[in-house]
DNA sequence: TGTACATCAGTGAACGCGCGTTCACTGATGTAC
DNA sequence: TGTACATCAGTGAACGCGCGTTCACTGATGTAC
């Protein structure tokens, strides 16, 4: 016999543990790394198919031609997994930008080439959120799904601290540090949204797009801690 | 003549059309609208304490203290509720800006307040945002469920050609039609990411990334189709 | 004014399905000798 | 070099649960007379 289901007034308390978000262990051999890469590869192309919320992981399996198990043996639930490709999307693009940045940190003294420097990072970025199958979506998510925005959040603090050293570097030194940080983070949140708005465009918008965040980090840090007239 | 009206028990069409984002009807009675406008809060609420994807349509019935056949009489499906939020957060939004900007057409030829200005929308978009049960959780979701992005598409090209026309308004005349377009949608993420910004972090912090964002969208607007030295 | 009655707004109880996940097991791989 | 064997990497087949949703029905509301 059934039990009936009882519906309203009560209030059950989620003793949920804390969902862990790393790989369950590291492949070692071919085979399993191969199968490490497809479930990422996958879930990346159904992320842009199907968005997060009808994401599962069964869907996961029957696309790469698997069976659960297989995924469950490297991966303990589907948020590590989303987990994984952020950190692996927030880790190439802060090299890119930490390279980029680098490169260039003897040639320029002062802000002459900032617009185009600026320009340059976000084509960077925007090659990596396009070149990962369903990039943009995983960009989206770590701003949508509460367990992967600690992931968005490392990430931007640390875009920021590069911006931050990057102004300092080139001669803002008249801005209170407080200032300085809140600008630098706006800055950083500018060019992520502008990397997101390129990325759902043509590949042929980008150029232009990344002109204009250019322009508009060079004046406004240019000319926001100078006399304006 | 009177018919007797027996209710036909007929069967549904089982062709999966594509969802419906409307809710169903609108309520006349007063104990009607109390329920319609409780399942809109109780999932703003849910929204901001589970994420989009753990929210359910069970969920919002057992706390609302409803059960689902009244839910499914208002909206067809989750999504239908959703929708229903970002159509009203963005509607108030839009007609906040709406307001301000007109308010000051008159008054400003130039830019000398724009500034000013700019951080005045930041602020009051903020105060919507924030104003609202899940306001933030509405925003970011508007970004990641497919479903959602038209709404969210829509929002940012009316904030943009409101943007546009106010810099064409204050005197932007050298920029070409196509730059200017994409200017103005810069200038519009930029915003809506500071608002995003300025709603994780505590109520104080609004009025400095409200100051900051001012600065760089004037400086951008003002500098940017002018010559620099 | 009261009330009959059509219509509106909700409940109770479940449905089928796909979800995340696991168990017991087999086949593949790498390596020591 | 071949092979025995420990270990690694996968399969087959399901599980219980909660999901979105619906049906048949009752109670609440508004209004015509």
């Amino acid at each position: 016999m059934k039990t009936p289901r009882k519906r309203s007034s009560r209030r059950r308390a989620p003793v949920r543990k804390a969902t862990q978000l790393e790989a369950k262990l590291q492949p070692s051999q071919k085979r399993a790394k191969s199968t490490f890469e497809t479930i990422l590869d996958v879930t990346g192309r159904l992320l842009g198919e199907v968005g997060v919320e009808r994401l599962s992981t069964n869907m996961i399996c029957e696309r790469a031609g698997m069976t659960p198990p297989a995924l469950y043996r490297w991966f303990p639930n589907k948020y590590a997994i989303l987990a994984e490709l952020a950190r692996r999307m927030t880790t190439a693009q802060l090299e890119a930008v930490e390279g980029l940045w680098q490169q260039r940190a003897d040639a320029v003294e002062a802000f002459p080439e900032a617009a185009d420097e600026i320009a340059e990072v976000l084509k960077q970025l925007n090659k990596i959120t396009r070149g990962r199958p369903g990039g943009i979506w995983i960009m989206r998510a770590m701003r949508a799904v509460p367990m992967l925005r600690d992931i968005r959040m490392a990430f931007r603090t640390r875009l920021a601290a590069i911006i931050r050293d990057g102004l300092r570097a080139r001669g803002v030194h008249a801005a209170p540090e407080e200032e300085l940080d809140i600008a630098a983070h706006l800055i950083a949140e500018a060019i992520l949204a502008a990397d997101e708005m390129a990325a759902e465009g043509p590949a042929s918008d980008v150029d232009a797009i990344a002109r204009e965040i250019g322009w508009m980090v060079e004046l406004y840090a240019r000319k926001r801690w100078a006399p304006l007239r």
